[in-house]
DNA sequence: TCATGATAGTCAAGAATGTGAGTAATCAAG
DNA sequence: CTTGATTACTCACATTCTTGACTATCATGA
């Protein structure tokens, strides 16, 4: 009962085969949900069942056919109800988190190789969705967009996106730079 | 293969019941990862089968008697290993995200009223985390205590939360203005 | 020409997670 | 003296998620 809004609010904006949704699903473009290929398919089908959404398929010359799908009424009623009903707390979860908190038990250079990856992944995705935004709002500013555009949701989201990947960027190097000077102060001994 | 390493990380500093543990991951406490009271209950079994960890029962008097458990040897050498594996991108899952994605879909006062509670559960989880940071550098400065302090591990990733919760307090709260701001725009018309 | 990689999926099995109920004792408040 | 909250779990079912394997076609580069 989750995985399904989220698709609902991905396909919002444009009729999308479950490849391009997977794609955009597996980057991370839509930022607040994590979710598989494999789900993404299965959970369209059930969408598809239940008439939440319609699929058309669109045949192509020199690409297997796909097919696109869109929001029904009955799905958008579907989104309106689940709006209203009570919000779970989000929930992180992170390899790279658990492997910080046993800090103290484990190789030092093995965290520190891991935290260098997150931090460039990191800025990766606030590089994309920098992009992203710019892209949205156009040749508006901001806060022109934000209170004129017809389209907000999807900003919205990809500010907190934006935000979300720049405070894991900060917190790698930070902690990696915690972790060397703690390096260099008992090398001393 | 996750939630063993968060329980396993989350055991270091003290021996813990299921309970206690559930009470720390469902409060957020254990910021790094998300679990629900009987997931911790059957991995402190598995865990224990495997000699990951190892449990001693507690007779109390006035209540329930409990099992507390702390990491053996190979759980700190499976954490080693876990350290050095290629770590997983972080994920999140939430909810109100979704819902801020179909901002323009849906009814705008059911929305900020999410963003509101939202908001409050953020607070509440800055000021629970700030506590537990003064708590675990006692007097010394942060900066004093990350350099010199023997855990600090939690630290680090207390203080990822804390960022986490800011980042979602504010964005709750400028979301929020920017609703109201178009409301007050749009009954202009 | 041969191997990749991208597009566009499907299927099935098994592991992980979530949900709800049930047990049982103590303590505090009304 | 009864209700509700807290401690301390256990069991079982259902759903969800992950993993791996599989099918195709076309385009690109070596």
């Amino acid at each position: 009962m989750a995985l399904r809004h989220a698709v609902l609010a991905a396909l919002l904006d444009e009729e999308l085969s479950g490849y391009q949704l997977a794609k955009s699903f597996d980057l991370g473009v839509a930022n607040f949900w994590y979710a598989q290929p494999q789900q993404l398919y299965t959970e369209l089908t059930r969408l598809e069942k239940d008439a939440l959404i319609t699929g058309r398929e669109v045949v192509q010359d020199t690409r297997p056919n796909k097919r696109l799908f869109r929001v029904t009424d009955a799905g958008l009623a579907e989104l309106e109800r689940f709006t209203a009903t009570a919000t779970k707390p989000s929930f992180i979860r992170d390899d790279l988190a658990v492997k910080v908190q046993a800090a103290d038990y484990v190789d030092t250079e093995t965290l520190i190789a891991q935290l260098t990856e997150r931090a460039a992944f990191a800025r990766a995705k606030t590089d994309l969705f920098g992009r992203l935004l710019h892209t949205m709002r156009g040749e508006r500013t901001e806060a022109e967009f934000l209170r004129h555009g017809t389209r907000i949701g999807p900003y919205l989201t990809c500010l907190r996106g934006l935000t979300f990947e720049q405070g894991n960027h900060d917190w790698c190097e930070h902690t990696i730079a915690i972790l060397r000077d703690r390096q260099a102060t008992q090398a001393r001994h």
